[in-house]
DNA sequence: TCACGTCAAGCAGAT
DNA sequence: ATCTGCTTGACGTGA
């Protein structure tokens, strides 16, 4: 079990996350922009080794644009040595990343320019996650997509779509369960014709679900990865005190927490901690986990 | 230097 | 038809 946090680290100085506007588009200020992100990068991930965080979820913005049609640097090789020196961290300190692209990526959209541009940037990601030489463990989630007035019709058009990706994003594509669209059982539905391995988000299932339980889906989540994707990953979160509902946490809550882990258990998996205060909230979770010997 | 409107991109639901 | 949330930081213009 790793634990890990999304894209930033409020501790550190530095920010993996600096981009450009696309009016200001040039080549040069792009450089510097992405050799600030990639050296960012690294420096966090020292940073969760020092703190035994191995789970890390990287920014889709690393690379400004780089899907985008003014993207004119081979950014894949000349940053060929920064990605190589990462992904070697990476490996030889046991950790584990993902990518997780926004909410315009769409392979099941109804707009076929939506479509078109959705599988450019997932090959933006997946070839990223290629330049570290990653084994296919280091995943890329999507939500299943919009609904489009026919749940059964856009979940039929994902399936068709996903079959047709290539294989270099299909080998890293993962399908999350959302709040508000697709759920637990639509993902599961999904990976018994598919077999896409399903990112099993805590706090969304907790929003939008249809009265299932936690234990009856739990092991179709675990057994949706194969041994080649790794142990499962789940997303965990709770509901922020006083906001609407949906919100999420700004630091974690223990309690709620502790109780998810031993709803859990017995199964292995990997936990993405999406709250708002990032490395804290992650280094205190450790702590507990150590303190519940679920950790050593 | 600072504040604040805006930023490549979509969808769904509210108004 | 238009706005807002998703989820939030960071850019960069204008004062």
């Amino acid at each position: 079990m790793k634990i890990g946090y999304p894209c930033i680290n409020y501790s550190l100085k530095c920010s993996p996350n600096k981009t450009l506007r696309l009016k200001n588009f040039n080549e040069k200020r792009v450089i510097e922009i992405i050799n600030n992100n990639l050296n960012c990068l690294l420096e966090i991930l020292n940073f969760n080794k020092n703190h035994e965080i191995f789970f890390f979820r990287i920014s889709s913005e690393t690379i400004p644009f780089a899907s985008h049609e003014i993207m004119n640097i081979n950014w894949r090789e000349y940053f060929k040595d920064s990605f190589l020196k990462i992904g070697e961290f990476i490996k030889n300190n046991n950790m584990r990343v993902s990518m997780h692209p926004d909410q315009f990526i769409l392979i099941n959209s109804i707009r076929e320019d939506v479509y078109i541009r959705s599988i450019k940037e997932l090959e933006y990601h997946a070839i990223f996650l290629d330049s570290l030489e990653l084994d296919e463990s280091h995943k890329i989630q999507i939500h299943v997509g919009g609904v489009y007035n026919n749940k059964n019709e856009s979940i039929e058009r994902f399936i068709i779509r996903y079959e047709k990706l290539p294989q270099l994003i299909k080998k890293r594509l993962v399908i999350e369960n959302d709040d508000k669209f697709y759920n637990i059982l639509d993902c599961i539905l999904i990976n018994k014709k598919i077999g896409i391995p399903i990112v099993f988000d805590y706090f969304h299932f907790n929003l939008n679900n249809l009265g299932e339980n936690l234990n009856d889906v739990l092991p179709y989540i675990i057994n949706s990865w194969n041994r080649k994707d790794g142990i499962a990953i789940f997303d965990y979160s709770s509901q922020e005190n006083g906001k609407k509902f949906g919100t999420h946490a700004n630091k974690i809550d223990l309690k709620d927490f502790e109780n998810f882990i031993k709803l859990t258990r017995p199964y292995d998996f990997d936990i993405m901690l999406e709250i708002k205060d990032k490395e804290k909230s992650a280094i205190k979770a450790i702590n507990h986990l150590k303190k519940l010997n679920i950790l050593n």
